[in-house]
DNA sequence: CTGAAAGCGCTAACAG
DNA sequence: CTGTTAGCGCTTTCAG
């Protein structure tokens, strides 16, 4: 394919001015004479001239595009907050790039030092295969903005919730509920930070605050937390014979894959077993029965890490870290019993 | 935020070379004696040195990257495709952009003609709000890969499914099940091209096949195909109490709702009313009852798409526009009747 | 208000 | 095998 662009010489020379005059008028300077700025115009319409953002971003060392890496984006809670990300990112005339990882530290580790770094003025970073003791890791020349539950105290801006007040509320309401045999699914092994850590921690002391006892056999690990883990837990924890009334699954694909498990094998939600997810993404709505869910607010959290990371693009000197962190609610529905 | 990144220069100082030796040794050519590249990898290492993207695009006129331009990403189908377009990318070495236009023709128009194209080797370009008039908007001086049913016969390549096929197939699935009053789901008023005319032909082409009757009190519009759009034309479809025992929703996530709508409303399904999506997103396997559905063959169109750009970045002179059509499958599940 | 010249970091072409 | 030169398209001095 040829690509045969006009640049500003060509365009300076048919409006017999300088190509920095060009320049002028292209990025609106006032330091030119409407009749020459008119001439100038007219020769662009002619050639159909683009400047060139290569150039430009060499020129400057600015790209007006920031890189979003995420694990994944075919899972609702990342496919929502891409969106919202781009859509955000818009509205402040960022172009969003998105960086796949699937999870694994070492690809992490590659978006992190990638010579890409180079022409992206920022990076919004959900972290999932490093931990805390990569934290020095994220020490990078470039702004960044740490999304997520794997790592704390770095040494650069974090947004995330408040995981463990959040989980702890969602299994308070399950209480009040009446429910009195809760399950986990979604759990990590030995985690201890990290969204299942956390999350796990909430609902621990959830349980301690009403005096009921943790049971271990009540708690359903699930590496991914994509639907078929959900719907795999919740089979195996009614293979096992332990009884329980409700589940609190550590996010909405989860809770999702549950309910289809456990409707498969008859049990009826909320009757006999209610289900809390985590996420608030937009199919626990059309679930059936529709699921109770704990929310994150995502739109601050998008918002707050592009404003920390915009802040960072813009400001000549170097910012300590801040960290943000969302508000959370709980979304009442179908799957758990109406309040009493 | 500064940024001091050590040049070529820096490393060929230190290494006591030339520029183009460290150039030759970072590109791996092979004319450079093993203890000169062994001096200036040290000094690569030493500095931490990267090569500048920018400045190597300016001189190359190539990015490595392609852009994806989706109406959005938070629908399933979407979100797949992206993941996809992604993974598959990556294998040849590229890295993806992810453009969104909400679907809107002006936005579509404007990727088309963005200077951010000019970053980008090619882009894949998803159309919705554009229709076969804009048809020659679509010859652009760069590699593109059009995809979807907006329109055909454009001057450039195509990848997209046998729509009317696809959905005749289905209606006829339905059909040999023993549905008679078969409703549909996501027609577009007037439509005639686009994925929703072309499916609402395919279901007529089926009737017409088995002799039986076309009802326009049968046909749900729904503008935007999302779970709520779904649920909304099932819940009209009801109230307008004209019989049906089978909906033929054009894509999943209309499915999914109307799925969710018909069950609030009492109705067995597939007993009383089978369910036939389109697109076989993950979500149908989860649903209760899981979802029948037409499955249009992404891992298909998507690596058609990908290699067709990529001949044509690779490819010095203009490729003639290419047509390609990715098949499709039934996936039989549990929201409609077994087969007899 | 406008022009000329320099240079961002890299690599292709050509010498040595 | 390695060095020198030039230039991608733009913007930023600094002179007119």
């Amino acid at each position: 394919m040829t690509r045969k662009a006009a640049t500003v010489r060509d365009v300076a020379k048919l409006a017999g001015v300088s190509p920095k005059t060009v320049s002028n008028v292209v990025n609106m300077q006032a330091h030119v004479r409407s009749s020459t700025r008119a001439r100038v115009e007219a020769a662009i319409a002619a050639l159909g001239y683009q400047p060139n953002l290569t150039a430009r971003s060499l020129r400057s060392g600015r790209t007006r595009t920031i890189a979003l890496a995420l694990p994944e984006v075919n899972l609702d809670y990342f496919a929502e907050l891409a969106e919202a990300v781009i859509s955000c990112a818009e509205r402040y005339g960022f172009t969003v790039v998105i960086e796949l990882t699937g999870g694994h530290r070492e690809r992490e580790l590659n978006v992190l030092t990638s010579p890409r770094r180079l022409v992206t003025d920022g990076l919004i970073f959900s972290a999932l295969g490093m931990s805390q003791d990569d934290a020095e890791l994220l020490r990078r020349p470039y702004p960044l903005v740490l999304l997520g539950e794997r790592i704390f105290d770095g040494p650069t801006d974090h947004v995330t919730m408040h995981n463990v007040a959040a989980a702890r509320a969602g299994t308070e309401y399950l209480i009040k509920l009446g429910y009195r045999r809760i399950a986990v699914i979604g759990a990590h092994d030995k985690e201890v930070v990290g969204s299942a850590g956390l999350r796990l921690r909430g609902y621990r002391e959830a349980l301690d605050a009403a005096a009921m006892p943790f049971d271990p056999s009540l708690v359903g690990e699930a590496g991914p937390w994509h639907r078929r883990d959900g719907a795999a837990a919740a089979r195996q924890l009614l293979a096992s014979r332990v009884p329980f009334d409700a589940v609190f699954c550590f996010n909405d694909a989860l809770a999702l894959g549950a309910m289809r498990a456990l409707q498969e094998e008859g049990v009826r939600i909320p009757e006999q077993v209610g289900v809390l997810g985590f996420d608030n993404v937009d199919d626990g709505q059309y679930a059936v029965p529709s699921l109770t869910t704990v929310d994150p607010g995502m739109p601050q959290l998008v918002e707050s890490a592009i404003r920390l990371l915009i802040e960072r693009i813009d400001s000549e000197e170097d910012l300590p870290p801040r960290e943000v962190l969302a508000p959370f609610s709980i979304c009442e529905r179908e799957s758990t019993r109406a309040t009493r």
